[in-house]
DNA sequence: TTTTATATGTGAATAATATCACATATATGA
DNA sequence: TCATATATGTGATATTATTCACATATAAAA
């Protein structure tokens, strides 16, 4: 077992979805080319940045003519592979987990929340659009939609349990709420979201700016 | 107005999170005393790391002796001010901003939601604990509670709107879930947190590692 | 009390990232 | 069609972050 993934998104990663929600921004507009120099100063990036960024990903835009708009959010898609949808599965039907079933905008980038499942019988029940399953049915979820991306919502104590069932059961990647730091073995994905660090962070620069 | 905040939670800070969580498991396992190694491997970093990172926010440890884990955690809490409660405000009561208000670990970190705020009336309740205000009262609220920060739960066309009010009425920083790029003026920091992106590189790195 | 083994703290070395600078290709306009 | 201004793409350079290496202090043992 390793001592829990030190996975952290990469920086040009992170880029490449900022420059998603700009180009999107830009495309509303009514703008349909652009130029790195423009998108750059909507990311918040040189604008060497974002050519560099592009240059790794192989994205490639035109001389002198910049980029188009709907090219370059082509090419992203194609670094994230959306020609399949990509089925999840959701543990925890609390707070946070029936926020994020309802959540239509993972729909639009192609991640299926195909089940949900929580360990108390009175959340399971088809209130929320999709079905709130027992865990005894992961098994058959999981390999009937060969899931391999699952949410983690639910107590931190349960969070280090649900992960190595769920590990057991063949998911690879996993986005998880819970704030503990969870043990994983090798080639396993743990993204972390801790939202109470995200608030105390901004808290921290705000006081810092103000001083 | 300056093109959207390139605000991104520096990594030592980052670090400064999880070492903090690291801490509080060694602490419940019994342990009260700590070395860079043993937190560096429970952090995923470097034992240097560690010691540079306590260093640069001028946490010192005992030579030979180690940390001890409750003044690290003390000197932490230091770090962030814990010594006075951080009032905040929530826009937007929809499915994001509901699991919010009923998140009990932001009190446990001396953050307090003061009030929520929603544009629909038939949201206005204190059905979920605290009160949920019109628009209106933002000004009343701010002032009262010296409130300084936002969490921003609003749909993303509304978001830009919301944020500049929220500007004009002194708050200064902002956790924003809508997946936009706001624009804002100098010295106001803005931490997105954006869902679709963090799902997303998970099934991104957890189809690298796979094939 | 003295010795010694060992963990810290930090400059120096290295690695990773970002910026600069410019050669190159090409859209655009004459 | 041709000339030219301009934006890309990328090596070279600068900056930033991490790791190395070791001098120093000191807890623990004798
Ligand atoms: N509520 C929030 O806004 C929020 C924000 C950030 C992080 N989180 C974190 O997300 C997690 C869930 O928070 P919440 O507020 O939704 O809590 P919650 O108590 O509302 O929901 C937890 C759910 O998990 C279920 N559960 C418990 N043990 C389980 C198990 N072993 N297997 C399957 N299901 C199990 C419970 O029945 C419950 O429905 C926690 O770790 C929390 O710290 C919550
Ligand atoms: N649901 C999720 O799990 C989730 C996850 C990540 C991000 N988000 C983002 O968070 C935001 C909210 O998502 P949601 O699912 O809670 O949406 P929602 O539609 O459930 O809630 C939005 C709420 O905002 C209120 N509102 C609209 N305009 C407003 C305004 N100008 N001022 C004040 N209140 C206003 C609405 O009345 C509604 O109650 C969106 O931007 C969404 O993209 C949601």
């Amino acid at each position: 077992m390793k001592q829990n993934t030190k996975y952290n998104i990469k920086s040009n990663l992170k880029r490449l979805f900022t420059y998603r929600l700009c180009l999107i921004g830009f495309k509303r507009k009514g703008f349909d080319r652009i130029f790195s120099h423009n998108l750059g100063e909507e990311a918040g990036v040189t604008a060497e940045q974002v050519r560099k960024d592009f240059s790794f990903f192989k994205i490639r835009g035109n001389k002198k003519g910049g980029y188009q708009i709907n090219d370059l959010l082509r090419a992203i898609d194609e670094v994230f592979k959306y020609q399949h949808n990509q089925h999840v599965v959701i543990v925890g039907m609390g707070n946070i987990g029936r926020a994020l079933v309802q959540y239509k905008r993972f729909l639009l980038r192609k991640m299926i929340i195909v089940a949900s499942f929580d360990i108390d019988p009175s959340k399971q029940s088809r209130r929320w659009g999709i079905p709130v399953l027992p865990l005894e049915m992961l098994d058959d979820i999981i390999k009937k939609f060969h899931v391999k991306v699952a949410i983690i919502a639910v107590p931190e104590i349960s969070a280090q349990d649900v992960l190595d069932r769920l590990i057991d059961l063949g998911i690879k990647g996993f986005l998880n709420f819970a704030p503990v730091m969870l043990k994983t073995p090798e080639n396993i994905i743990v993204n972390n979201i801790n939202l109470c660090d995200e608030l105390e962070s901004v808290i921290y620069y705000t006081e810092k700016v103000i001083e």
